[in-house]
DNA sequence: CTCCAAATTGTTAACGTTCACGCATTCAGA
DNA sequence: TCTGAATGCGTGAACGTTAACAATTTGGAG
């Protein structure tokens, strides 16, 4: 077969036609009918062709690609969305795209949309308030992006996307928890923590500590949860779970206080950077991991196999999540969807930071 | 002052007017003249008001932005785009966006960008050959992109960016180095290199090691170079410097090799993460860091500041470089530029993992 | 008051596609 | 052989904006 897509790529964006008549000062682009004439057929002809329309005799088609190759046309997208209202353009809103979760869940989602046929515009939001998220809805439908994806971590993003003019369609991506305004992908966050803290409680240790994330996120009480329920079912005391921020100096401040107490022997941190920090409180305060005390963290961040000592985690699938967020937006454009809630389950990287607690 | 940025967004995309007549499928968005009948001009003054032209009175200004806003009038840019042939889109060729650094400087010239009123797309290539790094320039030039910015850390890219058509503007950040191929925005790694270095050779260790990056990563030569021409100026002993990937795997291996060496007691990372495996290595041979060996790493990565022990490195201001990338794009494109080169200073960030050498 | 230049506004024609038609031509079935 | 549908292609007319130029108004100097 001989479709545009094995056009040579020898020059952008078309080549320039030697100006016929009355001399432009910007040089004229090769068009439709340029390519019309060569072919010896309408313009129409030629937009059928691009279109893969099927009613058109093999051996004008043949002629039509011929003549676009030897013009190197490109059409011009700008005119087709004008007519057509549709950029084949996708629009991702951004928050803390330089950590590596959702830098992860960005890169994903390009490749996807660009296998798909789409290239993506991003619109970053530095904080989570309401105006900020409606701004960047409203910069990407000015650009007349054919839909969006979120990269929520709360609630307040899937919420702002109800404003979006309806026939926008919209996905929030590594979202905890349902929302009424978008279909929501994340990952399964109480099974991650189930799993961490089950693995802990299955070395033998009494109970497992906790070292939270922020308490307004979905995901980090979702652990808190999955991490609870696990120590009920088991019939485990609960200690108080201390939340704070995501990364490793909070993790440190909050590990100062578990390594005093002796006998703290597991801990699970809501991710990595948090654990980092608490190696590090642990370590100073001369308690060796995993003899004295074991950890795990949540994500399976690069490296981390090379913490001191190599870490035992729960591994986020992020450009999983990335692809599932681009094909269920994909159906919902096309209108066959009715899914609401994607779930992708995470898994145990067992490493070398945990091991069964120090016998008394 | 009345501008069109303070307009209320209650709703997107601009309202639907009441279809008037001839009842077409799709609903009819407010355009120009929809405005301009409303504020009884012509369609042709309000693109006036739209675009700040002076010469409109500033009575009938008032007029118009009045009707825009009580029709939520927004406009539509493919049609502006289609006769003015500039799309207010910057597109970005990102390469391992998933990595602190690359997706720092996304994320830092995508704010400036939008401060500068472009929306930004991004191309991913998954590998730097040069038809990959072509055809994504290829689809974005086929979106009408007004200029490129190639996050670009080897010359393959810098000169496939010449093929863009002349009229594109395209600048390379990231880069090592000059190319007549494109303006470039980069890090000193030479004096990043020479700081590392200094600062050690400073604390009275007789020579440094080196871990580099890979070979054929001018940014890792020009770290080699500053290196080694601080040890010569010094009249230190220049050991072998054996390159590798840019990962805390490739780092652990070398420095597997090192902290059998008796000899070493300062060794120079070429980046963070290759520290990091190097200080596992030594950690497990029972060297201890700083005492017997000193460290420094190169970046600044998030939780430097939480290794065991914290690590002393060179910072990279991620964020100042794509700042620097979209000035010097938006210079270039509007012609009064002629900077080639444009370089960024890191700086010594002293931490832990430093210190005098352990006396014999 | 008159007249010319400047300031302000309107008219018409692009920009390059797709859409809605309409006109031939072909082909199957009676 | 004729009919009617299906196939293949062409002809305007959108899409919503800006550019070019023409037309009108304004303001000040003579």
């Amino acid at each position: 077969m001989f479709t545009l897509t094995n056009l040579p790529l020898l020059a952008f964006g078309g080549s320039f036609l030697p100006s016929s008549d009355g001399d432009r000062s910007r040089p004229r682009l090769t068009v439709m009918r340029d390519v019309a004439k060569l072919a010896g057929v309408s313009h129409q002809t030629v937009s059928r062709v691009l279109n893969n329309h099927p009613n058109v005799r093999q051996e004008t088609r043949l002629r039509v690609l011929e003549a676009m190759q030897s013009l190197n046309y490109r059409r011009n997208l700008a005119a087709r969305t004008l007519v057509t209202r549709q950029s084949d353009t996708l629009g991702i809103i951004g928050f803390e795209t330089t950590l590596f979760g959702p830098a992860s869940m960005l890169y994903a989602i390009e490749s996807a949309a660009r296998d798909a046929g789409y290239l993506v515009s991003i619109a970053s939001v530095r904080d989570l308030e309401r105006r900020h998220v409606v701004e960047a809805v409203d910069r990407l439908t000015q650009h007349a992006v054919d839909g969006v994806i979120a990269i929520a971590p709360k609630l307040t993003v899937t919420s702002a996307l109800a404003q979006a003019p309806p026939s926008l369609r919209c996905v929030a991506v590594g979202t905890a928890g349902q929302s009424d305004a978008a279909p929501t992908v994340g990952i399964d966050n109480a099974a991650g923590a189930c799993l961490a803290t089950q693995h802990l409680l299955d070395l033998g240790h009494r109970t497992v500590h906790h070292v939270a994330g922020p308490a307004d996120w979905p995901e980090a009480q979702e652990r808190v949860e999955g991490w609870r329920g696990t120590l009920y079912a088991a019939g485990a005391v609960v200690p108080p779970a201390a939340p704070g921020w995501w990364d490793a100096e909070s993790g440190y401040a909050r590990g100062r206080t578990l390594a005093a107490d002796p006998t703290v022997t597991a801990i699970f941190c809501a991710n990595d950077r948090i654990a980092l920090g608490v190696l590090r409180a642990l370590h100073e305060a001369g308690r060796r991991v995993p003899e004295d005390v074991s950890i795990v963290g949540f994500d399976d961040m690069p490296d981390a196999g090379y913490f001191l000592p190599p870490l035992t985690t729960v591994r986020q699938d992020f450009r999983e999540l990335g692809r599932r967020a681009l094909t269920l937006l994909l159906e919902h454009m096309s209108g066959d969807s009715t899914t609401d809630r994607v779930l992708v389950a995470p898994h145990l990287v067992p490493r070398a930071s945990t091991g069964p607690p120090p016998s008394r």
